[in-house]
DNA sequence: TCACAAAATGTAATTAACTTTCACTTTGGT
DNA sequence: ACCAAAGTGAAAGTTAATTACATTTTGTGA
């Protein structure tokens, strides 16, 4: 639940709008300068900003301590980091007139936040734990339905690469069956974003109550969570009707991500076989023109 | 190829290490320090710097100004602008005895750089272009093979939810055979990030000599591009080969929602009826509790 | 409405950070 | 070996940021 990298304790700017912390009629008139033009603000010095506040240097300094920074350089510091992080992004959903400008910004932003977000909400353990079901199966079946359905078969292709015995499912009659027949042996990995999409829910619960390990790529506390053994745990960064369902799919391909590259590095030699394999084989179906 | 916004002069970091600049023996020093922990650098004072480097302060103040800054306050708070902006990684490629959290963010920081990256290299005005050919046809098909497999079937699932009449073809033979049937109102939209993958270059070109109007996902002056009316130039940050296919895939699916994004916003009320129905039958599939 | 404590704010002093000046040292060319 | 040019650092000068403390404001209960 906290991995930070680069501190960063929250979000200045949207601290400074929502009113997680208390500020008072001095603070609000540095906040609305700050707003105004952010970007500009980090090249401020104190007095300066005090100035066009119309409050005095000590104020704006108590102000940043407020918001959890060291000092005023310190503040300014964080806030540059955070505008050119994009972690800055209120990014409220699309407007109808908004141009395709906008809308690639927005979409680039939204995906920034939520990547982030990864190395914050999921533990290095469980992705761990994972990696150590699947080095050591006989089998390993990806299961995934609607949006999360190629999801399910872009695992199935990496791993599949690793010259693991793969197979993804994202037909329902095909996962009961499957679901049925597996043993303790068979690890079996569920993709849902909700969590609580039935079909998924009910299959997990079958391959969990036949004895074989299953992991969830889904978010903590969910229905699904909690029929597995191992969980993923995927959250976007805001959960808009719009933007959900676009990072959603991109979030659980970079788990994946992390996923497989643990199994590799895990995988040692064995594995460089197996891929110089792939790569000779398909350099015959590329043009090089 | 250039939409920059926020202004940035130049990188810095890699300013100091190629020789675009001449450096002196006490400016190496400062480098090395900077080097070995760039992150940390932008919180010490000038005097810590320059007692690290061992060189005085002026070395240090002169050493900021000759990398253009104006000072040393204002070339730290450039440094962590770049830093966070993700313009820096030097990213390199996993090391057999990373842990999982180093994994983790290598594979974080390799996304962000090349989500960014595509504001840079990807123009709305292809964006747009793309979108038109979607909303003006009688039917849209998309190609994809291997890695781009899933790829092309999250659009299908895509656009399937905006009611349009879509298919997503990962398979060989029936690719060839819907490619020689496509008329000048069939779009259809090729995947692949090399671009020199033979069955859909070939594919592409069957299209194209057919009149149907062909969309390239793809990078710009491949094999795959010149065959393609439209092209949504897809680049990664860095191209490694662990990293690219990572990020790859996840480019695609960013380019994908800004398309689906416009074509949906272009839409506008006949969109919102077919969401609000998938929606509706989609509720009976979950559980609520 | 007044009194009073608590919080907020500003003035002024202090301290720290950064920059400039200038004298000294090193470097490279003759 | 000499000398100019470039580089460097000590110390002084300047600016910026913080702290200490006095003053004002705000809110609360008699």
């Amino acid at each position: 639940m906290h991995f930070e990298t680069f501190t960063m304790s929250e979000n200045l700017l949207s601290m400074m709008s929502s009113d997680t912390i208390k500020l008072s009629k001095s603070d609000k008139k540095i906040v609305t300068i700050i707003q105004r033009n952010p970007k500009q603000v980090i090249h401020y010095s104190i007095a300066t900003l005090a100035q066009m506040a119309e409050v005095s240097e000590p104020t704006v300094n108590r102000f940043c301590h407020k918001l959890g920074c060291d000092g005023y350089p310190d503040f300014k510091l964080k806030l540059a980091q955070q505008l050119s992080s994009g972690s800055h992004l209120f990014v409220d959903n699309m407007e109808r007139n908004d141009d395709t400008y906008t809308v690639m910004q927005k979409i680039m932003e939204s995906i920034q936040s939520s990547v982030q977000l990864i190395g914050k909400s999921t533990s290095p353990e469980s992705i761990n734990q994972a990696a150590s079901l699947l080095l050591d199966c006989n089998s390993v079946s990806f299961f995934g339905m609607g949006a999360s359905g190629p999801v399910a078969l872009d695992a199935q292709h990496k791993f599949f690469r690793f010259g693991m015995p793969v197979i993804a499912h994202t037909d329902y009659i095909n996962q009961r069956m499957i679901c049925s027949m597996l043993n303790e042996k068979d690890v079996s990995v569920f993709i849902s974003y909700t969590g609580r999409t039935e079909a998924i829910v009910e299959s997990a619960r079958l391959a969990r109550d036949r004895g074989a390990p299953t992991i969830g790529l889904t978010r903590d506390g969910s229905p699904l969570a909690s029929c597995c053994n191992v969980v993923l745990n995927a959250v976007t960064a805001e959960d808009t009707d719009l933007f959900t369902p676009m990072t959603s799919r991109i979030i659980h391909l970079a788990l994946i991500d992390m996923l497989a590259t643990t199994v590799a590095l895990r995988m040692g030699d064995q594995l460089e076989e197996n891929i110089k394999a792939i790569k000779t084989n398909l350099r015959a179906t590329r043009r090089l023109s």
